[in-house]
DNA sequence: TCCGATAGTTCCGAAGTTCCGAACTATGGG
DNA sequence: CCCATAGTTCGGAACTTCGGAACTATCGGA
């Protein structure tokens, strides 16, 4: 199998980013492996918040986290690892990232106050 | 016609931003009506960087804007003015739309950089 | 070496989204 | 009332996304 493809820093476009991270499994799957002391396999987040994610959906996702620069993947063995490529990014586009994360992590916030405090998730 | 859908700031959710800021297109539209005082007439925005754009896909690209909660639109007379909701989604989303139009402009900058500093656009 | 299990990728059809020309609607002026 | 202007809606072609089934790569054990 070919070495997946990661584009240079200086190649990854802001449209690509926001376009990976539109979509909530992406953002929530980003966001994980960020948390995750920046590596997690592939498999490891099958479940996002209460969905299971099909294999073949979850491989596009990284593919596309990937392609937009976000993540580094590398077969490790019979798995691929994932590493955040965030300083990286953060240094090309600064405030960019943490600007999203922090958008999701206050409307995760908000909704769960609006339907009570005790809410697990 | 009926008056123009607005969501609420508290149902803005990030996901329809960071949407209706892939496309580059639109990410144009919205910087200019920030920086145009906030206030825009669509048809002032039909040639965008050197592409052209049918009214028919402008006035969806309106639309996208106004529904993810970054513009509001009315109507005066004849045509629409959009003002754009900036301190709005950054009381909800500190950072965020900062970080996205700081990332466009890095972007837009570094193209040009290397493609000769002379360039107009 | 061969086999089975595990972890992902690729393929492809159905469902959904976007783009844009043409037809339509609303408003103001003469 | 009619025309011009500014936008919206409609509809079909092109593109994208989703997910099940089949495929590939790698490891461990016999």
């Amino acid at each position: 199998m070919r070495p997946l493809f990661h584009p240079a820093i200086e190649d990854v476009r802001p449209e690509a980013i926001l376009h990976a991270l539109a979509d909530p499994h992406r953002a929530a799957i980003f966001a994980t492996i960020m948390r995750a002391g920046c590596v997690e396999a592939c498999s490891a987040l099958s479940v996002v918040g209460d969905r299971v994610i099909p294999k073949s959906s979850l491989s596009n996702h990284f593919k596309v986290l990937r392609e937009a620069g976000l993540i580094r993947s590398e077969r490790h063995g019979v798995e691929v690892r994932n590493a955040s490529r965030w300083t990286e990014v953060e240094g090309r586009f600064p405030g960019l990232l943490t600007g999203i994360i922090n958008a999701y992590a206050a409307a995760a916030g908000a909704r769960e106050r609006e339907r009570g405090p005790a809410d697990p998730r």
